[in-house]
DNA sequence: TGTTTTTATCGTAATATTGCAATATTAATT
DNA sequence: AATTAATATTGCAATATTACGATAAAAACA
């Protein structure tokens, strides 16, 4: 196989874990926490941080855009990218509403 | 290549990309909502819960507990698989401290 | 001890991801 | 129009992930 039965989850899980799945590689953390620390975030300037080839920036940038994680604006013939905070909203409130209803919990098994 | 560059990113980069991967998978995020609802957390109940084989939850299960997610407990010819809560808390602030520091930033490109 | 129950591991096939060089595209500039 | 600069896409090789049947391992029980 190598592909996830997706069908067999829920809309809900499905979406929250492709938002999850874009952000579970080291390159594309590196992505976030760079536009999150630098006011203008030019693509290129993104390339030149990374330890990767400019084909495989791109490609990093694709899945975080197609995740909704990310937005592109052209600027001339740059492109400035920029964190979505909606998304990261998103994920703010799944693992908080996560860590509330663990706290709420009374029976702890392990 | 298939292989992440890990040894480019810093040492948090890949923990928190690390942890971050083991949720980007509906099945797993399946499992974690489940240990969220019921009280006793038997793997044998997570396997009929999902729709998916024997040996794929265990696996699912074993990438949950590499990264932290979970811990499992003995009991009897059972193991009970429980959320691990620090983990859970990690996330959540990681993702709080990026929407912090989004809501600071005056300039805002696009 | 032998059997049953529960979970883990192995082996394997199918698919996905990662990374890069080469090339294409797009938009500004000359 | 031709050139330059910035990104994206294509094609490919290497590795990882997903899924499952078969089998193994561990613990309770007869």
């Amino acid at each position: 196989m190598g592909a996830s039965k997706t069908d067999d989850f829920t809309n809900k899980q499905n979406a929250i874990a492709i938002m999850i799945k874009a952000l579970g590689h080291p390159a594309r953390i590196a992505i976030i926490e760079h536009l999150l620390k630098v006011d203008n975030c030019i693509c290129g300037d993104i390339v030149d941080m990374l330890p990767l080839a400019q084909a495989t920036v791109s490609q990093h940038l694709k899945e975080l855009r197609n995740a909704g994680l990310i937005k592109g604006n052209i600027e001339g013939k740059a492109i400035c990218y920029c964190i979505d905070e909606k998304a990261i909203e998103k994920l703010e409130t799944y693992f908080l509403n996560i860590k509330i209803k663990l706290n709420n919990k009374k029976k702890s098994c392990c």
